[in-house]
Order: structure tokens, then sequence, then C-alpha cells
RNA sequence: GACCUCGUAGCUCAGCUGGAUAGAGCAACUGCCUUCUAAGCAGUAGGUCACAGGUUCGAAUCCUGUCGGGGUCGCCA
């Protein structure tokens, strides 16, 4: 300690700088520099993407995957043993409905005869079929609206009227849209091309080997053009789960839990669970005719899981609109006692809004995956150019600066907010590459090596790894120190919470605390040789955390832009 | 109607396990490139932390209520 002082109660304690120093000796070519032993011998799986093959990925699944991604980095980093699994919904009436369209309207069209990424052609169709569904039903629903339609079949007869007398009585505009919403379904629901859909469908689950044989083209279609996508976002996963085969998974776990007495049967066979102790409602957990839903499959998937990869925690990456699905969901695997329940957690994400306002597929306000990443991409271009950066750089070297410039400004700007809250993604803001972005944190980085490179081609600093470390440092120099002390508390903290935009806010932190010391103090003019060998260190430590922490949000970093 | 969640500068966000004058970035305005990359740095201006109570020596932070935004309450997934 070298000094202490009393302000307003608070002691303040000044350390000594050579503690300061003590650290850098040690740690500044340490490697494995923000490894952590948090998790050491425990297993996660981490579940994300989760995408539908029906239409492209857009902006929503990007927040998803780049959640995903990071989530499972950090806890590598903290010495997690992590399973990336990715849960594809490859079936329903959502594909179906792609599907039918692809039949009517498609004249054989494929990715190869259009040239289009086979994602972008199957989620084509899936517009064509709500276009058309919209065209044939709009007529329908005024009628319906207005009460002179009549639907077939009495249970559908039974709820239009019930529906038609609460709108009678319905007085606020929220209900009476969501009535009206209510109608538009029913009538939507008995148009020829839903009933065909739904044939469809019934047919698929039969395994007609028409049908069969167009689910897996068209699925595959879907399958390659993700692939790209993915590749693109730097995505991967360890273990691919289809609803297609866990879909039928559960129904002996509901058995178990009927004997169990956890769950119980009503006179027309369906199952529930009562979780009104718990503050939470009835639920079914299988339908009365004995066939699964939602939350059957999920709970057969999760023993499925832990059966074939024994992990500790599970981390689901999904939207918070499900947060009552997964609070129902935990809660079931802990009162049918399994060990894991209490692993389990919802990495509850909030949606991403547009200034325009909500996205919505089925109107076509989305931003597509691939348009966003290309945009991008293609502003770094300009931006670099306008610049004139690109001087010295081969055209491939350029191409891949502006492919990393370009994801690194969108993954920052997605993963430096807190994943749990809501969040707004103006496209003119998120393509700005100043401030608090990631760019920023990748010029850092870059000048940081580029200081080096100079260093090392210079014979009279060949030395620079091995010289002492400068027992006296200046206040500027002792702040990067202490922010790179930080870190692995960071690391930690990022992963218990579930958080990349702890990490990202470090990257800030550390970037503009380091270009503070850049700009005051001189490195390679330093007279001193043991300063500038101390600084050089400095400048290695931070290059190296920084590079550490970016890869962690999933961001490659530059060595020079 | 019930439950969940959010509300901090013009805008986008930090801070929230209670503690010192509430922090950044963008936008606006001033400076700094014959010296290691100015995609940077320094500075000015901008906030009754939605509102009202309560707990506390002390509240942006915890509790209650009100208002406002979003979500959920399907034998859809």
């Amino acid at each position: 300690m070298a000094d202490f002082n009393v302000v307003k109660g608070f002691l303040n304690i000044v350390l000594k700088t050579d503690i300061y120093a003590g650290f850098l000796k040690s740690e500044w070519n340490n490697a494995s520099f923000g490894q952590t032993s948090l998790g050491a011998g425990k297993k996660v799986m981490v579940e994300y993407s989760s995408p539908n093959t029906n239409k492209p990925l857009h902006l929503g699944h990007v927040r998803n995957n780049l959640l995903g991604v990071s989530v499972a980095n950090l806890y590598k980093a903290a010495g997690y043993e992590v399973v990336m699994a990715n849960l594809v919904n490859d079936r329903g009436i959502h594909i179906c409905k792609s599907m039918i369209a692809w039949q009517k309207f498609g004249n054989g069209e494929t990715p190869e005869s259009t040239g289009m990424k086979g994602d972008h052609l199957v989620g084509k169709y899936y517009v064509i079929f709500e276009n058309a569904l919209r065209d044939q039903t709009l007529p329908v629903i005024e009628t319906a609206i207005a009460g002179n339609w009549t639907p077939e079949g009495d249970v559908a007869q039974t709820k239009y009227s019930a529906i038609l007398g609460q709108l009678q009585k319905a007085t606020e505009d929220k209900q009476i849209a969501k009535l009206k919403d209510d109608i538009k379904e029913l009538v939507r629901n008995q148009s020829a091309l839903m009933r065909e859909t739904q044939q469809m469908l019934r047919d698929w689950e039969a395994g007609v080997p028409e049908v069969i044989s167009l689910w897996k083209t068209m699925n595959a279609w879907v399958y390659s053009g993700f692939e790209k996508t993915y590749a693109r976002m730097g995505v991967s996963f360890d273990q691919y789960y289809y609803e297609s085969d866990t879909y039928k998974l559960g129904k002996d776990v509901v058995d178990e839990g009927l004997r169990n007495g956890v769950f119980y049967s009503k006179d027309d066979g369906s199952v529930w669970i009562d979780l009104r102790e718990d503050g939470l409602d009835e639920k079914l957990v299988l339908r009365g005719d004995g066939t699964s839903v939602y939350i059957t499959q999920d709970i057969g998937t999760a023993d499925l899981k832990y059966q074939q990869h024994g992990v500790d925690q599970s981390i689901y990456v999904v939207g918070n609109e499900q947060d009552y699905h997964f609070k129902v969901l935990f809660l079931i695997m802990k009162k049918l006692g399994r060990p894991f329940a209490s692993g389990m957690h919802h990495l509850s994400y909030g949606m991403v809004d547009l200034p325009s306002g909500k996205m919505k597929s089925r109107e076509g306000t989305v931003v597509d995956a691939d348009d966003l990443i290309q945009e991008m991409v293609n502003e770094a271009k300009a931006k670099t150019i306008e610049l004139g950066k690109t001087e010295g750089l081969a055209d491939e070297e350029l191409s891949n600066l502006y492919e990393s410039l370009g994801l690194s400004a969108l993954k920052f700007f997605i993963l430096k907010v807190d994943p749990r809250k809501r969040m707004l993604f103006n496209p003119q803001e998120s393509i700005d590459f100043q401030g608090d972005t990631g760019p920023f944190v990748q010029y850092t980085y870059a000048r940081i090596q580029s200081i080096l490179r100079s260093a090392s081609a210079d014979a009279s600093n060949a030395s620079w790894q091995q010289g002492d470390i400068n027992d006296q440092l200046q206040p500027l120099e002792i702040e990067a120190i202490q922010t790179l002390y930080r870190y692995s508390e960071e690391v930690n903290k990022a992963c218990s919470e579930s958080s990349p935009a702890v990490i990202a806010q470090y990257c800030i932190d550390l970037s503009r605390t380091f270009n503070r010391f850049y700009n005051e103090c001189h490195i390679m003019r330093e007279p001193d040789p043991i300063i500038k060998n101390t600084r050089l260190k400095l400048a290695h430590f931070t290059a190296h955390t920084l590079k550490h922490a970016l890869n962690l949000l999933g961001i490659q970093v530059v060595e020079r832009m």
C-alpha cells in the first residue's frame, strides 16, 4: 500500500505501482489468460437457432444465433464442456403451406433453375401461400365479421356464434381487434386452401410417399441455404435434433407421470398436470386422442438430451414470448424428479424491433438475414475505401477485411445490449463504425499489431520480450492494467448471467482505456528501453485480451484496417 | 381480467447482489494528424433515473401502488 485517505466516510487505498507491474510481468504473455475454472468438470448443452424450415432466417434469428454462439463460447471460456444443439422445426402446418404453394404455382422451380438460395425459394412460396390465402378469404372475412357467415361443422358454428356474441358486447379497441382476428382465423381454417394444407399434414403423418418425398426435397433446399448463412455468421452445431423425430417422444414419460401421480387424466382421456399450487395453471400434456402437444415432445427431448450427453446444465436460447412454456416445462421435469431439472435454464431474449415497428413475416415486413449481412459488408467496403485504407492489400485480403468488419459491426451492435431486453434495430445506426462498435474494438487491436510489427522489424528492439518491467508506472498505464486485471471476473460474470453484453461492454472499456494511453504515451519513440519494453508488453497483453474477448462474441480480429 | 417484463440525456444503451459529483456512444458545438493507423483522442452542452409513496444513516438500484410500452394466458409450435 502506498497511501490512503478518507473522503466522505470512504477509505481510499492507493496500491503501490509494483503490484500492477507484478501482474503485468506474470500475465502479459499468458496464452490462457481469460480462461477460468468456474465450470471445470461440468457439461452444458446450449440449444439455439431452432429454425423453421419454411422460410429464410431473419433479424430475430440473427439475435438468437449470435447469442447462442457467444453463450457457448462463454461457457467454454469458463471451463465447461459444451454441446451446441439445434432443434430444427422441420414439420407442421407451416411447412405444408410452402409445399402446397410450390405444387400449385411452382412450375417445377428449383434452386438450380432459378439461381435462388434454397431457403429463399421455399420462403418465396410461403409468402405466395399467405397472399393466396389472404385473397381467397378477404371477402369471406368481411361477411363473417358482419355476422353473415355460415361455417361448416358444429364445432366451428358454436365457436363462431360465441365470438359474435362477445364482439357485440366488446367495447375496447384491443379486444375488438382480438375477436376479429379470431374470426379471421376461423374463416382461414375453413378455406379450400387450408383444407388442402391440413390434408397434406395428415398425409405426411401417415407417411404418404409423394408427400414425404416433396418434404424431403424442399427441406434439403432449405438446409443448403441455412448452411451458407450459418457459415457466414460463424454458427455451428455439435448435435442436430429434428422435430420430425422428436415429436414422437415424451409419451412414455406421460405414462410414467400418470403412474407416479404427477399427471392425471380427464374423462376424455386427455392428460394434465395441475400447477396451481406453484402459481401457474393446469396444463395439458397429452391430447384426448393420445397425440402429443408441444410440451410433450419437449419433455421427451429433455430426457433424450440427458441420456445422450449427461449434461449438468441445459440452456434454451428462445425468445421471451415462451417464458411461460419454459416455466411449465422446468417445473414438470422437477416434479418428475429429474436430476437435471435444476440445471435447466431459459435464456429468454427480447424481440428485435425496427423503427417502422414490429416484424411480421406474414406481411413481409422482415429484415432478411442474408440481405442484412450483405449490406453490412458493403458498408464496410464503402467506408474502408472512403478512408483510403485499401493500400497494400490484395483483393482477397480486402474482401476478407470487409467481411470481417461488416459482421463485426452487426454482431457487436446486437450483442452489446442485454439479451433479456427488447432492442431496437435502427439500420442507420447499426451500420455506424464509430464509437461503441465492433470495428472500434478491432481498430484498437489492429493499431497495436501495427506497433508490434514495427517493434519486431526493428533489430534494436528484438529483445523487448525479455527485458524487465518498469515498476514506476504512469497513471494511464495503471488504468490499462487495472482493466486487464478485471477480465477473468468479467468472463465469469458474463457466463453466469449468460450475457455476452458484459463482454461487449468490457471490450469498449478496454479499448477506450488503451486508446487514451496510446494517445498520451508513446511506445516506439520512448527513449528509455525499460519503459519501452514495458509498454510493448502492455500493448501485447491488451491485444491478446481484446482478441480473446472479441472471439467470445464470435468476432474475428483483423491485423490491419 | 390475471400473470410476466421493460420505462435512465433528443436517440441507442451501460449502471440495478443499496453507497461518493448517475456513465458511454450517436446527433450538436470546440480543439488535436511534418511524431507508433484521426475507424482515434481531449473538451463543451444535454438527466427532477416514468410518477407517487415506503424501507434505510443512504435508493436509479429493494418493497407497494399508479401510468405507459411489450409479452403470455391454444387440445398451435
